[in-house]
DNA sequence: AAAGAAGCTTGACCCTTGTCAAAGCGAAAT
DNA sequence: ATTTCGCTTTGACAAGGGTCAAGCTTCTTT
């Protein structure tokens, strides 16, 4: 079960770090004319410090947003301020598709390190979309991985306990992140206990006490953000059962 | 909020309940070539037994299936057993979106009772799509819509405790119902206790307990599978707060 | 460099929900 | 009509995870 985690728009190398928006935020294979015509719609990057939001629930939609470096979350929040984070993104990965439904966001984006993204205009991406047919189905596919991606999470937040979840957490992240070049079991988390809380359904308290049982068991180092994945096979097999685990 | 629940195709008016696929089945204002293309394209409905499978997870994906009459669950299961409901579906709701990514079903889709569903051929509907703008348009604000109902799935089943789930699911259903044109505070659950268990995260016994609770208060009347909202501003109530929590 | 804030860990306790079990009820089949 | 099976309700008990609180580390800010 490859890739089929948050919205990525390509397999893509990310040893290619500066490489052009079309290389990045581009699906398959389109030709030289193609290729041009999507040049001339996504309009170049955008910067974002810590801490800045993309966009706000709430605001009007009008483009997707696609990471090209850095590190995201997306959150939903209630009015009695509980925050229900619904996702992290790292490069390649697509935010926004939420706001489609309603021209509306529908979720907070907010940049968890200094980060970039490339603007995708919808309206022009969709219009783009009947011209090239196979831009039209790249966007059902990404569109239709996120709605897979949601149930996942919910079968994770429906039936699977603590440790389960956090052991699934950590294999996601290990897996997106190798495959984007980087190591698979030593990196570095880019958000906080009460962020990940939050994600998998669990308060803050609940998964620092269990990466500390993971720690004690010797199946990972946790030197605050910094976590190395000793015996992944064993926490593995702690989500085994658990099928579409390591997918959320 | 109004019907932003499960991808309904059309804010319809089920009294016409005979009427042709085209009115069931069907989007926004297209004019009447457009129409009968897409009447060529839509197969004609299917029906199925209570307890029938739609279509199984891996089976091959090739179309969208609209409910005309009748009742629906998804879900995803994981290999030790556990099943976690992801939604259910009434008339005018799309089931099937899941299996674009990879040309193969996500979920099973398996009618609660005796229905019908018209038969959407993905390509056709695909191609059709970029002929006609505004049916491409609708095609993917469903499927953003999907994204945001499976978001307050996660809000649900992250956040809130046993009884505001289940009268977050009461109030759904209330409002899904009336929406169709059926009375918003009596109906019949189409699914068991164990369903909705899986569905908002929580054991048949809990449900069953709450539901009884609810009873004891006044707030509904339970009467096996018949359920009164009594006072649901007391349900309301419950959930407020829990913004978004009235469109799981 | 110092001070403050924010984030993390850990402990103790408690509450909600899950687990196990038994009994009731209704629907369907014989 | 009777039997059987599945679904539901309810109780007693257990446990997983939440809550509250204290202390600690690290990062920011000045």
């Amino acid at each position: 079960m490859s890739d089929n985690n948050h919205t990525s728009i390509h397999a893509l190398k990310v040893s290619c770090s500066n490489c052009s928006l079309r290389e990045l935020c581009l699906p398959v294979g389109l030709n030289r004319d193609e290729m041009t015509q999507l040049d001339a719609v996504i309009r170049q990057s955008r910067r974002l410090k810590r801490g800045e939001y993309l966009f706000r629930s709430g605001e009007g939609f009008k483009s997707l947003f696609a990471v090209r470096t850095g590190f995201f979350k997306t959150s939903v929040a209630s009015q009695d301020g509980r925050e229900q984070v619904t996702g992290f993104l790292m490069s390649g990965e697509l935010m926004g598709l939420d706001g489609i439904s309603s021209n509306v966001h529908g979720c907070d984006a907010i940049a968890l390190e200094d980060s970039e993204v490339c603007e995708l205009p919808f309206n022009r991406m969709e219009s783009l979309g009947r011209d090239i047919p196979s831009l039209q189905h790249h966007f059902f596919r990404l569109m239709s991985r996120e709605i897979v991606r949601d149930q996942n999470v919910m079968l994770l937040l429906g039936n699977m306990k603590a440790e389960e979840r956090l052991a699934a957490f950590l294999l996601n992240l290990s897996q997106r992140l190798s495959t984007r070049g980087f190591a698979a079991n030593d990196f570095i988390l880019r958000m906080s206990r009460e962020e990940i809380g939050s994600f998998l359904g669990l308060k803050l308290e609940t998964v620092s006490r269990t990466l500390s049982k993971f720690q004690q068991q010797g199946w990972i180092v946790v030197d605050h953000k910094h976590i190395q994945l000793v015996k992944p096979e064993e926490l593995k097999h702690l989500v085994s059962g658990c099928s579409h685990a390591n997918s959320v």
